[in-house]
DNA sequence: ATGAAAGCGCTAACAA
DNA sequence: TTGTTAGCGCTTTCAT
């Protein structure tokens, strides 16, 4: 059996709340009897256990993060930069991939708020807006990030994804391409991307007159490379010029099946995503992308978390951070 | 204050242990309080902690997995299949990323073991092979993924490395090279993948004479290019025709810095990856892989540790995968 | 400076 | 079928 606090307290003579008072190096202890109670721990290897000390403390030092998929390197690099701040203060993670299920959301929020996890942190897909209401009602520490619901008063972290679109669609059109298409993930935020897109278009006095020219999709590589497939085969007369896809896995899917039909980039399509992750750098020719802050959101997501964890009642907010335009070599010129 | 088990008993006019059996399905209750004490829960929103219950039940339902960085694409897949698993069972996923630091690594395993995980994966980098060696002989459900420590009689699930350089080495040998590169990762894994490629050359009767043509390094898509510029810097008569990434971003890093050195892809020169992680998709040229069977390894870890929990002194097993070659576009014939 | 004792919210015998 | 009770391994007053 692993030592529990008893077992140190018996073999250094003292009492267990004299170790446990080393253990959180509380209270007054002499010098001496600290030393022989740390002896004794390491004699026994002791490692006191979280559990039980949470059960107790109410602190389970624990945050969970919810995310669609961290197989998918945006969210993964989300996660790593939520890591590195827990891990500074000592805390851990849960990490939770919902495939963008509403079931397996509420699946997940479930098991964490039993876990009794500190805080949560839900990325891009909240579900059932429901749950989360509750929770801000309960003042479960919560932070929303890279998503927010409208008219909740909750905490959220978020990128101008308005903006965003907008900036993305204002250089293209600054290149003189003048049809453009747009692929765009079911994600709140890429709503509003969508929503800047148009705005922008609307800005330059430029009609989106062709449906087929906007398409909803889930956020893979291969979903990308049917979306552009469908733009790409209407008459030359039609279809985009330029292609704005919502985030960096649909737009290299747009690479990708643009290579394969034969077109040369930029120079007979120009293509931006969105995110800005290591993909853009890596897929050739390099991803033209919006970029996210996401080391400042982590940190700033981190920051209204501890802030909930020590106060649940203290007012909400909202942080929106400025996403910023990327050029690389995906975009060029529009073709005449 | 949430509402605990003595809440929805007094409520539901019943006794915890009542309440307690309901909860787990456990000993036999009636249908009528069945759906009294279920209704009282309902109305209470009570959630269950798991943190008492994990206090007796000696069981936390969460499994630690701890590897170097949640961002290599690698490591965010093989957190995936392994979460896919555990969801299954009902546990979920501390995820710990190390960066490859001894230091980090015993500070996680401290933490993990305190918060009394039910079993760890460790993947790739263990961290100094003592602490390995104390959990096994402490019977600490425990599986090593991607890595194994030798002479360690312990769980382990790995690819088999020596073969997948061999065979990469003897493709790049069929396609005519003769002036081969490598740039490894300093993993344990990718020693074995040196060796099988070593082994590759001298079967076939060439001598490795040129150490520049081998650089250790860690895996980043920047250190791939910086070994890969040193390699390519030789002379036209010295420097390899074709290179050996240990691992995808290495690989990759090597296309990255053969372009920007003006040469064409596989034309000028041959790279094959190790790992045939998305991004050997995503890359241009697509890149040859040697890939690991990532779902498969995921899922006999899981079966493994699971036999280890269910009997932390059942016997150790290791079981190695085999890799397979993956053919795309960053190889062809040597240039004459 | 140290210790006794009462929880924390459950589970699991054992009784009834 | 249901309830009583004794832990699980800590933290935290409150005494001493």
């Amino acid at each position: 059996m692993k030592p529990t606090i008893y077992d140190v307290a018996r073999e250094a003579g003292v009492s267990i709340a004299t170790v446990s008072k080393v253990l959180n190096k509380s209270g007054r202890i002499s010098d001496k009897t600290r030393e022989k109670v740390g002896r004794v721990m390491e004699e026994l290897n002791y490692q006191p256990s979280l559990v039980a000390s949470a059960l107790t403390s109410r602190r389970t030092g624990t945050i969970g993060l919810m995310i669609p998929d961290i197989a998918n390197p945006f969210f993964a690099e989300t996660a790593r930069g939520i890591e590195d701040y827990a891990q500074e203060q000592g805390s851990d993670l849960i990490v939770c991939s919902t495939d963008r299920s509403d079931e397996k959301a509420a699946r997940y929020i479930s098991l964490l708020l039993r876990k009794r996890v500190d805080g949560l942190i839900i990325a891009s897909h909240t579900g059932n807006p429901e749950l989360i209401r509750g929770m801000v009602a309960d003042h479960v520490p919560l932070v929303l990030f890279s998503a927010d619901i409208r008219m909740l008063e909750g905490n959220s972290v978020t990128v101008d994804d308005y903006k965003g679109g907008y900036q993305a669609t204002e250089y293209l059109l600054s290149l003189g391409h003048r049809r453009l298409g747009v692929i765009s993930d079911n994600l709140p935020g890429s709503r509003l991307r969508v929503e800047g897109f148009l705005d922008a278009l609307k800005a330059a006095g430029i009609s989106f007159d062709n449906p087929a020219n906007m398409i909803h999709t889930s956020a893979t590589l291969e979903n990308g490379r049917t979306a552009a497939a469908e733009m790409l085969n209407q008459a030359q007369n039609i279809r985009p010029t330029a292609i704005f896809g919502c985030n960096d896995l649909l737009a290299i899917g747009v690479l990708k099946e643009a290579r394969s039909a034969g077109l040369s980039i930029p120079r007979d399509l120009s293509v931006v995503g969105f995110d800005n992750t290591m993909l853009a750098e890596i897929c050739h020719p390099s991803l033209t992308s919006i970029a996210q802050p996401l080391r400042e959101m982590t940190e700033q997501a981190m920051l209204l978390l501890n802030e909930s964890i020590s106060n649940p009642a203290s007012p909400k907010r909202k942080i929106m951070l400025m996403p910023e335009l990327v050029i690389r070599h995906s975009t060029g010129p529009v073709p005449h």
